[in-house]
DNA sequence: ACCTTTCTACCGACCGGTCGTTAGATGCAC
DNA sequence: GTGCATCTAACGACCGGTCGGTAGAAAGGT
């Protein structure tokens, strides 16, 4: 089971806990347990919880924006550069599905320095997303609409299957990716994608918090 | 700040809290500073942290579902049943914000039976929007796709907006529901989706968990 | 009206246990 | 024997939860 370097054994058992039981319900233990070693060896390796977590979400948040800069090389065609990042950043997801769920569901575990730096990669990474969009907006492919929602409509859409998306499935990766890379251009490309709540026409429909449900 | 019944008072301090800081990270002294009480007497009132998740978890389900079907009712027509729904779903999840998003990201802090009482009455939901995609496909309105994967997506993104949401931000809640919405029916409208993966022309475009970065 | 009992809502003190972390000794490879 | 990797042992802090008790309002009998 070891590869190799024990820090890389305690790495993968906490991507594995960290995954299947959350951070906060992980102990140091459970990760020793994990690694076949003393708690207190785990020190040796990495300063504190935290710093392995840090370690963890640092490392996928790189790999992630490389794995998009490489898929986009020679990628020629808004339309095209789109397609082919929406599939890396789907295929990403489900290939590296238990970093990336902790990536997306244990920011709160970070010190706020550490917690900064990773929302700072973040950024930068959809940031590139935002771009495609002004691109293909500019140049009449996509409709003209709200960047930023969109984007994070687009991200968080694909994000999304790290949640649910089980290697033993009725759908391959490949098939998903492409499902998803449809509809979303699908709708990026239409032109009924505008900001325009003229329109609305309603009351309040959502209970508020802690109240009785009421409509109308 | 204080309404009435104290029962009520903890509630909404602990939704408040779980909010901000997480489920786990919120000790029971921190609900009891907030209430304004001992933390003993939050005992009167709960029999404990998790019943007290639970109930809040319980009751924003309960809501959610009751204001879909009420946001449904006396309305015809596929496309605009599903407008209606997605306008319903984000609607409500970006007026209860806090509620909505422990519901998405503290399920793991339940017992496995109030985690597998939320997880009904969250299918049930979902069933909803599965059992319009599959009529609106029948109908013609909406392309042939998966369904499942459909409606995961169009539930996920609407919910996403929980994460992100400031109600001081640029947007109102209706001018997002309509970006949704126009989103989601452009979507699922058009016949390109489809699951025809044949294709594919690619190989690894991915790294593995834990290896460094390579590709091709 | 009076006294007694019950109930509500809370308090202060405390418990066993677990947590992340540290200090210092030990084995082992070179 | 030098240094790396791991060990044993322990630390203080804090956790969720329990306990016995209590002030005061309400209920009930006479």
């Amino acid at each position: 089971m070891p590869s190799g370097h024990m820090k890389e054994t305690i790495k993968s058992v906490a991507i594995d806990l960290f995954f299947k039981k959350g951070y906060f319900a992980t102990s140091i233990s459970d990760l020793a347990r994990g690694s076949g070693i003393q708690k207190a060896s785990i020190y040796y390796h990495y300063a504190s919880k935290e710093e392995l977590l840090f370690h963890i979400l640092e490392n996928t948040m790189d790999d992630l924006t490389a794995c998009l800069k490489t898929n986009l090389e020679n990628v020629a065609g808004v339309e095209e550069r789109m397609r082919a990042a929406v599939r890396s950043h789907v295929r990403f997801h489900l290939e590296r599905q238990k970093e990336n769920f902790i990536a997306n569901s244990e920011l709160r575990g970070l010190t706020s320095e550490h917690y900064q730096d990773i929302v700072k990669k973040r950024d930068r990474y959809e940031r590139i997303f935002q771009e495609l969009i002004r691109e293909g907006s500019d140049a009449g492919v996509f409709a003209p609409g709200d960047v930023k929602i969109l984007s994070y409509a687009i991200l968080t859409l694909c994000t999304a299957g790290a949640t649910w998306f089980k290697p033993s499935g009725r759908l391959t990766i490949d098939e998903i990716a492409l499902i998803y890379e449809n509809f979303i251009i699908n709708g990026l490309k239409m032109g009924t994608i505008d900001s325009d709540a003229s329109n609305l026409k309603n009351g309040r429909t959502v209970p508020l918090e802690n109240k009785k449900y009421n409509v109308k």
